[in-house]
DNA sequence: GTGAAAGCGCTAACAA
DNA sequence: TTGTTAGCGCTTTCAC
């Protein structure tokens, strides 16, 4: 960290005090236009940059985020942190990002990183949440949490409605035609997974149609369990299937692909998320959108909210995720 | 930002001085072990945490690098970023996140944002580089350039070595039988696109083979042109086509499957990044690892060696990308 | 509209 | 081994 020229230095240049300088800088109107633009051009010439850590020691603020969030490699992460990235930018607002890599340790590692005053705010997207990690801290520092909930705080949350996401798409299987739908769950500790199981379980009744347990499996939601799921759901007839994400989806697809199985007209599929590669297969994925930017967005504007009033109580905002028909569960809509 | 206790508290509560707590704080051995266990207790008892910005303003250091980064969503992009991440949290270093959306003025914007003292060392993925946009900035604050070169310029440079990742894929098409390779580029603008195009022409020169600028195509490197200009390649009657990237590789694919031309007995599809889903289709793709993850490992370890010495000189180190072989371009190896 | 004094929380340098 | 002093670069407060 170089620092070659310092507010006094502009000051004395100027033939000012460093109070006038600081005004200038801060867009003060104590201070008349002349002074303040020859005092702009002063710091433009000598090249000066205000100090970010003496501003904020004073001020107590950095106008800094922090995101913790499981794994930005994944797409669906990753449009999270672009949807806070954007809006923070737009506020003037900068990012400290925190790849927690699904790690209980190191997301409470980063937690304690942050709180030494680094940013203003945390936005977290936590990993098996538990009430106990988060409520110490939230009392030191404004926190909204994202995409999965620690039961219990009173701290804000944005999320997405599973429950809603999954009951659109299988309605949408059931009016297509398909009377006996497989599913592949991810694994059984997952909310997520749970609640689309549930939405599943709702609609199938609301359809008259018996649960069969039997073509209900979990999984560790990867393309290697879609593959070889499929083979068991097809030997146990069902007429499609729907996968807990496209990635698993990818797998039931490549398993019918190579036994000749046609998508739509022997089975249908049906994914979850939308991801960039569902609208590019061969037979385009029939998916729902979760819309990862949307919700850092809207978790980047909570955050901002408490930053400028900390009285606002905590609120649950729970976002709709939208059904993309394509062609994996036949056309006619 | 809400300071509970600071160095005093602690000091008074021990009974000593706060440099004694400062000593215990940052390890030094000028201090006795019994005093040094009876302060952090008290610091756990408290809740003390160091302000950053204290100290930072002191020592002259964040332990904080900025990335500026085109676009996060991307899949390439988000690897180099969580090598970047992963390195600096193993060496205690936080990541500032810089999300440029392949903006110049962002990015410029980005550059003095994080020139204020945000952070010790800056690494930049930039999109298409002038000179004159970074050396200025350069002798401010340490600065590696990654993946994409601004010619001329004094500064460590990490990138990938997209004439071999070429000249690697287009001799296996060759090995492999393929005579008539038909070529979609991205821009003509891009450099990776233009050294990769260099060492298809050099390589067919070696094995004999005359170039056709009629099969030699530019794109927007999109899914959809992939799409669209497979129709015209395979017209021209090409027996292999090698794509500027996987997600134009999936618009070849798609044509094909759409067509019925076969992959790879009528034809062979070659691709380049190797992202998730190309080892996920029915014919999973022949393409070329650039590993983004390890070139932000080696842009982390480069800017830090800076940092611990800054006499260091500017070095280029150039990654080789890897082949991956899988069956778009026939079995037998 | 401008300036002087004080201090944010911490550590470097020196003193004891 | 411990403490004192000074000051990092800035803004707040109050005085003019």
């Amino acid at each position: 960290m170089i620092i070659l020229v310092n507010i006094r230095d502009v000051a004395r240049y100027c033939g000012v005090s460093a109070m006038t300088v600081s005004r200038a800088l801060n867009n003060s109107n104590q201070i008349s236009q002349a002074t303040k633009e020859k005092i702009l051009k002063a710091c433009e010439e000598l090249g000066y940059r205000p100090n970010f850590a003496a501003r904020s020691l004073v001020t107590k603020k950095t106008n800094m985020v922090g995101l913790i969030i499981p794994d930005i490699t994944n797409q669906y992460y990753s449009h999270v942190s672009k949807g806070v990235s954007s809006y923070l930018s737009l506020q003037g607002y900068g990012l400290l990002l925190c790849n927690s890599d699904r790690r209980k340790d190191d997301e409470i590692r980063y937690l304690n990183f942050l709180a030494e005053g680094r940013v203003d705010g945390i936005i977290i997207l936590p990993v098996q949440p538990r009430k106990e990690d988060y409520e110490g801290i939230a009392k030191e520092i404004p926190l909204v949490m994202a995409d999965n909930y620690a039961e219990g705080l009173d701290v804000s949350f944005v999320g997405n409605d599973n429950y809603h996401g999954a009951s659109e798409i299988i309605s949408h299987m059931i009016k297509q035609g398909f009377k006996r739908i497989g599913v592949i769950l991810g694994h059984s500790s997952s909310s997520a997974s749970n609640e689309r199981f549930k939405a599943y379980k709702d609609v199938l009744k609301k359809n008259n149609i018996e649960l069969d347990n039997e073509i209900v499996l979990n999984s560790n939601a990867t393309f290697e369990d879609g593959f070889n799921l499929t083979k068991v759901l097809i030997e146990k007839g069902v007429d499609s299937i729907f996968a807990i994400n496209d990635t698993v989806a990818l797998g039931v697809v490549k398993y019918c692909y190579l036994n000749n199985i046609r998508i739509p007209e022997d089975i249908g599929v049906a994914g979850y998320d939308n991801i960039e590669q569902s609208s590019m297969l061969p037979v385009p994925l029939t998916t729902v959108d979760q819309n990862g930017n949307q919700m850092g967005k809207v978790a980047a504007e909570t955050l901002l909210n408490l930053l400028a009033d900390e009285s606002t109580v905590a609120k649950k905002i729970i976002l709709k995720p939208k059904l993309v028909i394509r062609k994996s569960l036949r056309e006619n809509i």
